[in-house]
DNA sequence: TTGTTCGTACGAAATATTTCCTACCTTTGA
DNA sequence: TCAAAGGTAGGAAATATTTCGTACGAACAA
């Protein structure tokens, strides 16, 4: 019916730094913004801690988390699932880069210098397993 | 500032914008900026030429663009390669989202029901290529 | 109690990106 | 010749995004 107010369909794609956030957020879960700030100072690059704190009342705002302000310190949560903005994300970028198709994409990525020996293993052995699902 | 003495790996990635550029220079070659315009319009969305014209003009200056000036129409051309800065974007998507795992980029499009079961089918020939290259 | 620490809220500045207005020059055709 | 059409250059405004300063309240320890 309404798609803007299906929690897992986020009208608005996040950005890149609102992106980084939500990794913390899927990653460990309900998170204080001390929290998130520290993994993000720790794991990405430095911030200040106001500035993670107003991104994460921007997403707020946005609908992109949750939170619980029953505590002083919030425990904010990504009201958005994981799969489903990847997905999302997955298939603007194919998209705009490979007219829509997945094969393109994958003609780059296995003659990608950078994807190794042992992943593109993987992924046969993940087709493998796809057809003999069938 | 600005070490972009390798034309093929731009210090800078192409923002959206500039993407959308490269994209036209790429299928059609060497381009005036009234032509990339026109099919802007045609392909994406509205844009008006003094503002294709700027952008490209910021291209030259970042070097993404040459331009040969020995007409008064200048005729604009990438000077990145197109795998070369697909394959560049492509990496940061995968690292920014997938852990730079393309496994699990590829679970993510082998799930995904906007990927066909042709496009599938037509990966999973792929794959059957490559193991029989070996 | 009282000062220090830690939390939120919020305005505003700093950056990055995109858009377009305007000046001015060249080409073209009547 | 001269106006119209079409080109470039560049400033500046409009947006989008990110960063941070500061005010102020709550918690806590001495």
């Amino acid at each position: 019916m309404n798609d803007s107010k299906n929690k897992n369909t986020p009208s608005t794609e996040p950005t890149k730094a609102e992106l980084e956030i939500l990794q913390v957020l899927w990653r460990h879960g309900p998170s204080t913004v001390r929290f998130v700030n520290e993994e993000l100072n720790q794991q990405k690059r430095e911030v200040n801690y106001s500035s993670t704190l107003k991104l994460m009342q921007i997403m707020f705002e946005k609908g992109l988390v949750r939170r619980d302000e029953s505590q002083m310190k919030h425990k904010y949560e990504s009201a958005v699932e994981e799969s489903v903005t990847k997905n999302l994300l997955l298939n603007r970028f194919v998209d705009t880069l490979y007219e829509g198709s997945a094969t393109n994409l994958m003609l780059q990525l296995l003659g990608n210098q950078k994807t190794s020996k042992e992943e593109i293993e993987a992924i046969k052995a993940l087709i493998r397993t796809l057809e003999s699902d069938q």
